[in-house]
DNA sequence: ATTTACCATACCCCGTTGGCTATGCGTGGT
DNA sequence: ACCACGCATAGCCAACGGGGTATGGTAAAT
């Protein structure tokens, strides 16, 4: 039972996996290969981490010829920015209700 | 080399911990006992895992007696915010650097 | 003063996971 | 046809972390 900020959370969680979609979204799309270079961890496990992002819908795959080129789902990132809303949200309506508190304190 | 938002993520990826920082928002201060009540862990579990968002800056925690409250803080949450908007930032900027490569394609 | 209650800490256990190397598979080059 | 290259997968290992129980420390209650 685990739902989107769930999955979000989990895998930009991991320092190598957040860095690597970082690099996608500051410099767009790049190969495996370029990734890699300077990942500071072996291909396989840059590959893993990629596979992890697409998974959790953050990266997009193009195949050419032999290459893999990645690129950064912006669009995935919604439902991080809704639960910030709604944790906002719930602390601001605490905040109006003790207010409203306040107010008929005050009468 | 650990910054801000490497802390939040790892905190938040936990579920029951992210649980409590929801139920903190969205019901305002709790003691450990209220917590632990609805939490489906053991309370020593609640205790460490309040420990590790009191870190993260995410809880403030009050005593009073030999009762500690424990409070969502909200601010807390501005790195994440400030990682999103940037990762946004980086996407429409190189959008705009493709705007202006092909503005100048086209004179 | 003793006991009870609330919370934190200490310690251990085990599942998860991030790292590696080795290998497989498909594509491009010769 | 063969080789070289790029990436994915498989298998393995060590470390981290979240779970538990047991226990300590301090404050209220009797």
């Amino acid at each position: 039972m685990s739902n989107a900020p769930d999955m979000l959370f989990r895998t930009l969680a991991d320092p190598t996996r957040r860095a690597l979609f970082e690099r996608l979204c500051r410099e767009g799309e790049k190969t495996v290969g370029a990734l890699t270079a300077r990942a500071g961890v072996s291909q396989p496990v840059v590959s893993k981490h990629l596979g992890v992002l697409k998974q959790a819908g953050l990266v997009r795959d193009r195949h050419e010829g032999r290459h893999t080129h990645y690129s950064a789902q912006l669009s995935a990132l919604a439902p991080l920015i809704d639960w910030t809303s709604q944790m906002a949200g719930f602390w601001q309506s605490r905040f109006n209700d003790l207010e409203d508190l306040l107010k008929r304190m005050d009468q």
